[in-house]
DNA sequence: CGCCACCTTGAGTTTACTCAAGTTTTGTGG
DNA sequence: CCACAAAACTTGAGTAAACTCAAGGTGGCG
């Protein structure tokens, strides 16, 4: 099953052993804690809840890729967060969802009601920690939207999708010699990544076309793409 | 002291009512839990904290406003984010602060030592509204970055300073008739304006200068606009 | 095997950018 | 209070990046 290795990779500089981090304080600790803690699954492209529903429940994922974005009117949609594995949605400053929340993939949930979470110290605890994650986040794809190039737009992304690589701890190839190299699934088509990158689909397909041409990735299937050398898409970031 | 009422407006869709929520179950309540709570005070144009500094205190802004931002090695900045009166900055994942804050206006500020912060649940629950608030915040930005023209996003940021209009909740005019007309203070030069806008500063002035023709805006001062007709440039955000 | 959704590529256009003057505003010292 | 300098802003001309529109290609699934 390919999300099962989709849903362990993390958006921006976020890498897997933070994850664990929130892991480990968080569902083992607070799914105790909790009268009842419910499961839900939901298919690919399926909606979990539309902005300006009312907000009574918080999603932690288990498994699987949600995103929330915004339309305008005229229908132009902003992707604005992509959520994984251990990391949570639903929140809400009013009583409504301020974004719509879409499965790219088969997802596992646990649902937690809004009160339950406000009663429990551990569960705040938890919300916090995904709140400071998530606001990490949007600043660095902030920066993304408003400065860079479409080159360095789907390279950060690329990026994004290598564990433990192009975020601000960087480790760089392993070892000197050993392939640097990986497969990444991106789990979204052209139109999800346009949308989440400020592009069009077709900007999207030319910078992939052209990173294939320089030979720094192959595209396996098209959800699928084999990064070659993973440094040279590093360097087009705009971080380096 | 045109800061004061700069200091009371606020960013995107969230109105006085709004901040003064956040006030009503924040300072006065949290400030009496702490053992000691200190006041900063900073000028315009200093930087309070940088981005990569270890970061052990939270601030909450009294009066002024502050920027953060992030800046790419080769000099793009990209304005993240703008703190004003009743919100807080400071916080963080990891012990280091993510972005650089600098004051756009003489600020001043409650000074929370992260520990202090952990330690009190009061602060814990204020702290999460806050990021609530940010986040939504920056959803809506995201938006504006990935999507909207430059002509929607001067008109956004314009109407983002008129309190109780140009959000989801907008009002409208008051009454028929009415002068539907405000001065608002921007607090931010062109060039922070382009980098939190994501445009470049020879684009905010050509926008200016055609809301101005079209008599949409009136320039008092360079920091000082009068709007003529708040509709007119709530028709311009790309909301409607 | 063929259809449908998704993706790619090309040609032409548009929006916002860059570079380069000029102009206005602001702040300072005489 | 005025003159001057520095900073900030505006405007124009030309360019480039990404967009739109329009075919055509590819691959996955019944």
């Amino acid at each position: 099953m390919e999300h099962a290795q989709a849903a362990y990779q993390r958006s921006e500089d976020v890498c897997i052993n933070d994850l664990a981090k929130l892991r480990s304080v968080g569902r083992e600790t607070w799914e105790a804690g909790l009268g009842q803690s419910r499961r839900h699954r939901i298919n690919a492209h399926e909606v979990l809840f539309y902005e300006g529903d009312t907000a009574e429940r918080l999603y932690e994922v288990v498994s699987g890729v949600i995103m929330l974005y915004k339309l305008l009117p005229d229908g132009r949609r902003q992707v604005v967060y992509i959520v994984r594995e251990g990391d949570m949605l639903g929140f809400s400053r009013h009583s409504e969802y301020d974004c719509t929340a879409e499965a790219l993939t088969d997802t596992e949930l646990v649902v937690i009601e809004a009160r339950e979470a406000e009663a429990s110290a551990q569960m705040q605890s938890h919300i916090n920690k995904c709140l400071l994650l998530q606001m990490e986040n949007l600043h660095e794809h902030t920066v993304l939207l408003g400065r860079k190039s479409a080159l360095e737009r789907v390279s950060t992304f690329l990026m994004s999708l290598v564990p433990n690589r192009g975020g601000n701890g960087c480790e760089g190839p392993a070892e000197e010699g050993r392939p640097d190299t990986r497969t990444v699934v991106l789990s979204m088509t052209r139109q999800e990544i346009a949308d989440y990158l400020g592009l069009t689909i077709e900007t999207v397909s030319r910078v992939v076309s052209q990173l294939k041409k320089r030979g720094l990735i192959k595209v396996e299937k098209q959800d699928s793409i084999h990064i070659a050398n993973i440094c040279g898409i590093c360097q087009l970031t705009g971080i380096h």
